[in-house]
This record gives C-alpha cells, sequence and structure tokens, in this order.
DNA sequence: TTTGTTTTGTTAAACGATTAAGCAGTCTGT
DNA sequence: ACAGACTGCTTAATCGTTTAACAAAACAAA
C-alpha cells in the first residue's frame, strides 16, 4: 500500500494487457467491445488496488492539463482573493484546478508568470492583466492559448473579457453625490492607463458636467502604486486644504479608500457632514467606518463565474468569436454620503 | 512561430540526436561530454526557436512537479491569502508553483481536495487540516507524501508543522485584559475540537486562574460554523446580560471579532469604557472600529516562509524527523483594551 | 600495427497513460 | 461450408523528456 499503483500493475496483476484496462477504467466498454466480465473484473481491480491515475502521464497524451492559471495583482487583496475562491469552486466544478500567481501590477512579473504558467501547460489563463502587458497577451492569442481577462481589458485587443461597467458605476456614484448636494468633489484614483481607470474618471466627470459643474483639474488626484501612502496623504490634504476644500470623495478602488479614510479621521473633517464619501469595491473596513461608507458592489461571484465559463467555452473552441460580459454594479448607500446643509 | 517546439524539433533542424540536445541544455556538457562548440550551437538554436520545455514531461520522468498543493480553509478569508501570498512568494523563489484549494473546514471536501492534488503528483501539501481529518494527514504520510500542517496540528501525528505559541498568546491577551481592571471576561471561540482553539481556551483559562479569577463556563461561547452568524448573536447577548454582565471580551479568531462588533455596535455598550475587548488575529476592521482593537499578531510571514522551508526540506529527506516550529505572537495594544473605572 | 583511451555522439528504454490497428476465435446466414 | 461480421483482447506507437549504455572515430601509447 506504499507506491502508487499503475495501469501496468492492474494489468500484470490481472494478467492482462494495459489497454484493456485503460479501456475497462475509462468506461469504454462498449467502443472498445471489452467484455461485460472482464471490464468487471478490472474495476474491481481497480479499486482494491485503490488505484489513481496519474494526471501527469494523462496531460502528456492529451495535451490538456485541465488547469486554469490566474494572475491578478495580488491574491492577498481581498478583492481578487474573493475572485479567486469563487474560480476556484467552479473550476473544480469541471474538474479543472487553478494555479495561482500575483503580478503586483508589474509587467515584468506579469511575464514570468505567463512564462511559469505556460511551461506547466495551463489550458487557459484567467488574467486581470497590468499595465502594459498588452504583448504578454497578444503573445498568448497567438499561441492559441485561452485567454480571459477580468477586472481590466485592453480595447484594441479582442479578447473574451468580463468587466464591471465602471463608467457607469462611477456615474451613478458621484451623481448620487451631487444629489445629496455636493459641489466639489474629489476623486483620487490609481496613476495608472489601464482603461477600468480611466473609465471609472470618465464617469466621474460625465456625471459632473451632466449636473451642470464644471470639471476643476485640481479635483482629480492619481496616485502611484509605487509611493502609494504617501500620494494619499499628499492627494487628500490637498483637497481638504482651504484652497479646493472638496465636500465630497470619491474613491477609485478600497485600496485607495481605506488608505484615504486613515488620513480623513486624523484631519478632523467629519463624514457625512463635512464630507461625503463613496468608494469603489467593498472592504469590511467600509461597514467599521464610524460613517459606514456608502459603496460601489461589484459582483465577485458574477465576474468569477463568467471568467470560468467564457475560459472552459474557449477551450473548447478557440476560434470562436471573443465574448465580452460587461456587468453593471450596484450602489449600496449608506451613511457616509447622506445629504448635508439644509435638505435633510 | 505556433505550435511549440520540443527537443525534436531542435534535434531535427539541427540533425542531431535529442538526447544530445537535452544533455546541451541542461549543461551536462561535462558529464555527458558534449563538444564545446556543439552545446554552443544548441543553445543558439534553442533561443532562435524560443524553446520552452515541457514541464509536464519532465515530471513524468522524474516524478516530481515542482507544485505545492496548499489547502486552507477558505482562500478568500485575509488570514489564508495572506499567507498565500507569502507561500506563492517563497514557493516561486524555488521554483514551485501553488495549487490551491479551500476546505470550508469540511473534512469531505478537504479528503476530495487532497485527492485531487494527489492524482497532480504534487511533491508537497501545505495543509491548514481541518477537524476529523487526522486519517488524511496520517494516509498521506503513509505514502511517504510530504506534508506540513500550518495554524493547527495534531498532537498525535507526528508531522512537521508551523503555528503559533496560541496557549502563550491567548494567555497574555487575557492577562493584558486583566491588568487593564477587566474582572468577567467573555470569551467567544469556534466550536471545533482542534487543538489550536482549545489552546485559546487553555490560555484564556489560565491567565484568569493565575490572576484569581475563577472562571465561569458561562463566559466561555463557542460557536459554529454552520450557524455562526445566530450563535454569534446569540453568544455576545447573552454575555451582556445583565445576569452575566462581563466587562470584556477575548475574540478567538477576526471572523468571530468582526461578527461580534457588529453585535456590540447595536448594543448600545461602550468600548472601551463598558466593555474592552481583545481579539486574535488582524483584520483591516479592526482599524476602523470607533475604538481600535487591541489584537494578537500572528506572523504570517513566518508561518509562510517556514512552512515553504519545512516542506522542501522535507522533500529533499523524506525520512528526516518531523520538525515543529512554534512562533510567538504579539500583542498589539490599542485603545478597544483601555484601563477601566478608576485606574487611567 | 595493435591496443587502449578520449572524445563526441547515437540508440533505445523509460515515465504512465491512450488509442489506432491487428489478430484470433466464434457466430450468422445462405 | 464459407464469407463476412462480430467479440474480446493484444501490439505497438505516441506524448516530450531523461539517461544508461553503446558506438565510432581520433589520437596516443606500446
Amino acid at each position: 500500500m506504499d507506491k502508487k499503483v499503475s495501469l501496468k500493475d492492474i494489468a500484470n496483476h490481472l494478467g492482462v494487457s494495459t489497454a484493456l484496462v485503460s479501456y475497462a477504467l475509462n468506461h469504454r466498454d462498449k467502443e472498445a467491445r471489452v467484455g461485460a466480465d472482464m471490464a468487471e473484473k478490472i474495476r474491481k481491480a481497480a479499486a482494491e488496488l485503490n488505484y489513481q491515475p496519474n494526471v501527469i502521464a494523462k496531460s502528456l497524451k492529451s495535451g490538456k492539463t485541465n488547469t486554469i492559471g490566474l494572475i491578478v495583482a495580488d491574491i492577498s487583496n481581498p478583492f481578487f482573493s474573493n475572485i479567486a475562491r469563487i474560480i476556484e469552486d467552479e473550476a473544480r466544478k469541471h474538474g479543472y484546478i487553478v494555479i495561482f500567481g500575483s503580478s503586483d501590477e508589474s509587467a515584468e512579473k506579469s511575464k514570468l508568470l505567463i512564462d511559469v504558467l505556460l511551461n506547466r501547460q495551463v489550458d487557459a489563463f484567467i488574467i486581470a492583466p497590468s499595465e502594459h502587458t498588452e504583448k504578454q497577451i497578444r503573445n498568448l492569442q497567438k499561441r492559441k492559448v485561452p485567454v480571459v481577462l477580468i477586472d481590466r481589458y485592453f480595447p484594441n485587443i479582442e479578447t473574451d473579457f468580463i468587466q464591471t461597467n465602471n463608467f457607469q458605476a462611477a456615474y451613478q456614484a458621484v451623481d448620487h453625490l451631487i444629489k445629496n448636494r455636493r459641489e466639489k468633489i474629489g476623486m483620487v484614483a490609481y496613476d495608472t492607463g489601464l482603461l477600468h481607470m480611466r473609465e471609472r474618471i470618465e464617469g466621474y466627470k460625465e456625471a459632473l458636467k451632466d449636473n451642470g459643474i464644471r470639471f476643476k483639474s485640481d479635483w482629480l488626484r492619481k496616485v502611484s502604486y509605487q509611493h502609494f501612502t504617501r500620494d494619499v496623504e499628499l492627494g487628500i490634504k490637498s483637497l481638504i486644504e482651504p484652497t479646493l476644500r472638496v465636500d465630497g470623495f470619491f474613491f477609485a478602488t478600497n485600496t485607495i479608500a481605506v488608505e484615504s479614510l486613515k488620513i480623513i479621521n486624523q484631519s478632523g473633517f467629519k463624514v457625512p457632514d463635512d464630507l461625503a464619501i463613496v468608494s469603489f469595491d467593498e472592504s469590511i473596513a467600509f461597514d467599521f467606518f464610524y460613517s459606514p461608507l456608502t459603496y460601489i458592489r461589484q459582483s465577485v461571484e458574477e465576474i468569477g463565474k463568467e471568467a470560468v465559463k467564457l475560459a472552459l467555452s474557449r477551450i473548447a473552441d478557440k476560434t470562436k468569436k471573443p465574448t465580452s460580459v460587461v456587468i453593471d454594479a450596484s450602489l449600496v448607500v449608506r451613511s457616509s454620503s447622506k445629504g448635508a446643509g439644509k435638505k435633510k
């Protein structure tokens, strides 16, 4: 009961060929014309010997590993680990397992990860792509490796992707702030060319415009991944200074929001009276902020499930036209964005 | 530049045997006595053709997959996703990748996962074991599959494991509460036989005892995974009722704490004046609770790194005596446990 | 000129499965 | 009685590597 038993072991044990054993265990009795009693005998022996097929060998033969490679910015970020969990469950339902890697928003790390996973012959990639990784994605496509992008996408690459309707969500959030009587709304976003971020910014601007508020470029603060803490602090502080003195904030992600809230907490300004706040994404922190945050809820459930679905259908048909799925987000209104001034 | 190029392709391209190519690319020039210029030629060709070895084939031959299987209760739980991130980085440094699975604290799911990963021929497991999975762990050991347990362990199984010193940490936490003039301290823990939980409870009791406080069994509330929300609510509510009216809480995990804080928030009791609080683990929520929580900080960094280290060393030597690593946790004191009553 | 020693390759088996093709027997129908 | 179909199983190639064992040629030593 020590070394693993192989097909050959079963074959020897019964004095038959490995071919027969393979057919029987794969329930190919009919096509392969395996005798009924022999099939039974083989399956019984397999069970007795506790035979477990060697998936590696299977993969080598079939060229399929039943493995999905998942690349996100950081698996320890709740947004991604939540998606990872959904993807894991969904993948296993279909007999796939998930290998993951964190790119830290770095194109080089991303490339390394893709190479590693490619060598592992993953059947498909699910990627939340970092900036400047277009070439990597294109390369995968050229090699006919199924790729599904999540959370972000590249407009000039035809890929399967699934994404929240960032424009709509941002628009809705900012519109909500304005409807709650805020007029000077600051936004803190990541300094990246990635489209999802640009869409959020566009939604913000459009909502201002449609409400007759002229966008001031000082209201938009872009923070870098490298100097995140510093940039957020500087950004928030300058936005609440008398010169600008915004009365509302729209945060482009939960990480930005969490960091910003710390600064706001130190500032003495009160939410929502002095400052109204809406953030993208969720965070358990939002629930415990003294004025629970209004936030944009992306359906990680749907993103994850759809991502696996797209991946599997592309594995099944590599030539089909790319599908893009855009899902609407919902605004969860809580106290941080309550109306200010006169009107209740 | 489409289909992947194999050793054979390079061999054909140069008109040599695959063996030679293999030797050259593995830099076995010396042992295999490959001509210096030929070796050069082969390596150049490989680079030109962008040869990437097929890891699956390698694995089949070598019996090694350079893969670590990670099984935790839930990858979307920050505690585990943080560990996962460390393990991922650490594993990749050594040429390993990580496949993960979430067991949801269920022994059946755990068994399924182990079987799946076993079939994938993972070189080692890193597992945060669920209750009633002793047999599964023993089985792996019997089959000589390297296993490292993290976060929890089984006292009657000799395994490599790495764990926080739960007793010490809990003792320290509760002792701290008492030193801050709390005398009726409630504890909410998971209802599980797993030793890590029992150790936390023991630490709690011992701290009470050493401080001359007689433990009342009503103070200890065990909540099930299945009826988590309900159990927590009932537990907290009964503990703050006049009959018991505890003046301090010790929460056994961050999940319990987060859920409990919600109830406490509704209760009207104030932290730390009416109730002092210390929790195990971290949570971003703790930072934003109006009275930031004092908590026990486990070093996920150390747990993750050590887990990989133990796994690799066991892969290298399967017969060595199991190593157990116990790391001390540190108490991060903040306002939620500030002294009550007279004494500042 | 043999015999040995190096040097530089090649051959072929192996890892553990899958699967097309082949080969005896046994039936069936006319 | 004999072609053809069917049954039940085996052979052997294959996936992409690795590696032990062998071989051929060049060269040195006797």
